[in-house]
DNA sequence: GTTTATTATCACTATTAGTGATATATGGAT
DNA sequence: ATCCATATATCACTAATAGTGATAATAAAC
């Protein structure tokens, strides 16, 4: 039995609902009802009165709970006894682009420092190409990019999904100009290809060093923008924007974790790695 | 992580090697291998040490074995009591074929007691027809038998493959009775099919109750049987029997778990299936 | 240098877990 | 009552992982 089943079990009962839990564990939330289903075969009985306000202890649950309470703590003692005696070294110089550090990456650090609280980490911004560069160069250790990475100089290891949507104020009217990160950056590209299919080859494009600014300027009218849903949303607040899925075969990314082919992984690596494989 | 990594270290560091832990925890080595990397590599550091005499604790292995330990028996101390909290119940009614209970049966029955030490468990051999009949009336909660299985009236899940053999006496003569047992077992109908494919539909057929029975009377030249070839194994030792397969389509069996479609499993099968994953 | 006992690797398959869309259920407003 | 908001359950699909059995590699002992 998996103890990320009990991890799962306490950020139920913790929050009370399944719902809650999944954000909290960066999951979905048919996930959570399925682990939860998976410890309550496991055992024999429910564990959870499921009903409108969300999920309550049974008896026999709260009996699992003292016990994974003290289990996982336990547990998470252990690891971080052997993982610190296994030895932190050099801090990881890591690698995003822009959106992806904006959006993705508070969640997944935090983790990686409840493994490795004393693990140093350096994180710096930019569009695939120059990161890529980058890690060629050895100056960054490894770096959140956009796919495809070629396979014969890097490793990688598929960390999220994107959707790229078209973002526009919401008066605007079409033709505007196309407001985008720097040469390198391959949303920028996609968007470029995208309305090169469309005959719109003489589009001006307006570059920008930030997602806020990019956002902003799209508010005030000055043009439309190519970003990934979860970053637009993030954003999105009050403001008057439309989002509009591009479409395919633009409009899907992949974002890959990314490392030179000859590097070996330090141990803070391999467990941001392992964080990768739920979300 | 799985706490299944933990019992499989334990394993390897109370044995002193890889192939005799997946003895003792019934896999194949390259299994144990395969965990105990995966266990290495997510802590970062070797824990074993290898080399010719098997495998010896590092500094490092040692400082997790003391954690292992503790949170493994823990562990199983949390589940004995939650499963028993949960309430055995019933007795299980179980059902399998003489050469399963002979030879598949003793080490899943052990690590079932582990789990349910107080569970009371029956135990009725018969061949598949006879076991399919007896669960229809439920007069059998579950049993081992051969697949197929009607998937209309019964749910099953795979046990184990079984390779069949025709056993021989070293010195025998072909052309001989085949020695099987009573009507209804799927291994003789193997075997009946067999010798008609090959035009031998006059081979006398002798019935016996008992494996043991059948193979002495191969060994003294009185004919031949169908077997799997882990039931003969056993039987083998010093004895003078020749294994031949039994060709395909004839030779290859899946014995599963069987029970009825309506029957709602107690916890005691719920963890027999478990037991089932890894063989 | 061959033998033997051991772990590692590999290609393949079976099984399990995760995803996202959608269905279902339940209490509370109106 | 009906609709709405908020829950959990289910499902078809895909991705990831673990298990298997054969074979290779390795190293000590003879």
């Amino acid at each position: 039995m998996d103890i990320n089943l009990l991890k799962t079990f306490l950020a139920v009962a913790g929050t009370g609902s399944f719902s809650a839990a999944a954000q909290e564990i960066h999951c979905v939330q048919s996930n959570v009802t399925a682990r939860i289903r998976r410890l309550e075969q496991h055992l024999g009985k429910a564990v959870f009165e499921r009903g409108r306000g969300g999920a309550r202890l049974t008896d026999f649950g709260s009996r699992l709970h003292a016990h994974a309470e003290d289990l996982v703590a336990r547990f998470e003692a252990a690891e971080r006894d052997l993982l610190d005696a296994a030895g932190t070294s050099a801090p990881l110089k890591l690698g995003a682009m822009e959106t992806t550090a904006a959006v993705r990456l508070p969640a997944l650090l935090k983790s990686l420092k409840r493994k490795h609280p004393g693990a140093p980490l350096s994180l710096r911004t930019g569009p695939t190409a120059e990161l890529l560069s980058l890690i060629w160069e050895r100056k960054l250790d490894t770096a959140f990019v956009a796919a495809p990475v070629d396979e014969d100089r890097f490793r990688h290891k598929l960390a999220f999904h994107e959707d790229l949507m078209v973002v526009r104020s919401s008066e605007s009217q079409s033709d505007q100009s196309l407001l985008a990160f720097r040469s390198g950056c391959s949303y920028r590209a996609r968007g470029e290809n995208w309305l090169a299919s469309e005959g719109h080859s003489d589009t001006e494009i307006v570059e920008m060093g930030t997602l806020e600014g990019i956002l902003g300027c799209v508010e005030a009218g000055m043009g439309f923008a190519v970003a990934p849903e979860s970053a637009a949303r993030k954003f999105h607040g009050i403001s008057g924007l439309t989002l509009t899925p591009l479409p395919a075969p633009y409009g899907d990314v992949e974002v890959h974790l990314v490392w030179r082919i000859d590097h070996k992984p330090a141990q803070v690596h391999v467990t941001l790695c392992e964080l990768l494989q739920t979300r």
